[in-house]
DNA sequence: ATAATAAAAGACAAAAATATCTTTTATTAT
DNA sequence: ATAATAAAAGATATTTTTGTCTTTTATTAT
């Protein structure tokens, strides 16, 4: 198991790719970000037409048309993106799936799991879109392979 | 998403229910296990043949037969569980799912996830299965809903 | 206005995960 | 030996996730 979906994995890479051309002002077309990302070109376009209708990122349509990503937007955390994806499960969601696991009805691993979510979930919240973009434009990162 | 699988939840809450029981000395059937975890029996089923086979626990056919764990393995790590099930991913995986992801050709995530995964992995690792059985023993803990 | 471009939408297909059904094998008690 | 018990094994079914194909709608440039 992976942390995040497949879905949601390229979602966050598509992300990152758009942000990446939207700082340099172009909008960037879903052929071009499913080779960027190496992702398959029409699930991808299913997943950003999700991200788009949620508002995360934005679209034009026809000549010179494509994805990108506002001013705004570019400074809201990756866990929007996860959320909307993947839902909460991986912030708020018992490690063994019990539905009345809380702190009254713990389950066995509750109290140490407690402490790996909120992490997560922080980490996820205190790292938005743009923040990584520096390195990225320096060709450090990698969003394929 | 969850962390783990729908099939790693249920050989969790199942190995700690036998563990719970083999910790008083007796073995339990499949039905008695399916019932105290809250999961379909004959996929249950299906889960602990495989742990079985992988050695994590013991069973018996037969009359008075059913499912044990011994004194060795109630004291192996939670994570051995998950590894069987879930694989490694979740301890060494990339959080974007790219296969060439490392130290060397980091994913925009790489640095960040390195903290959590190694926190999951020392947590499973340090937990082991009758770890937590004094709590549950005293009916402090739940394994159903 | 028309043709070209590019995303949106809807329907469909394949693969993987989850769940169930049936038959077989091993063990125990009678 | 036989019947009863309980897990193992194999086959099949359902659901969810992932991926593809086709048609429609909006926009731009000519």
């Amino acid at each position: 198991m992976a942390i995040f979906s497949k879905t949601c994995e390229y979602a966050i890479r598509a992300v990152f790719y758009i942000a990446h051309k939207s700082a340099a002002g172009t909008k960037v077309g879903i052929k071009d970000i499913a080779t960027g990302i190496d992702s398959p070109e029409l699930y991808l376009a299913k997943i950003l037409q999700d991200l788009s209708r949620k508002g995360l990122i934005s679209s034009a349509k026809g000549p010179n048309g494509g994805f990108y990503i506002n001013e705004a937007s570019l400074n809201r955390p990756i866990s929007d993106i996860v959320e909307v994806v993947d839902g909460n499960n991986l912030f708020y969601g018992c490690a063994l799936g019990l539905k009345q696991c809380s702190e009254i009805n713990p389950c066995p691993l509750h109290e140490q799991f407690k402490a790996i979510r909120s992490q997560i979930h922080e980490l996820l919240d205190n790292t938005t879109i743009n923040g990584f973009n520096e390195e990225l434009m320096n060709g450090l990162l990698s969003l394929r392979k």
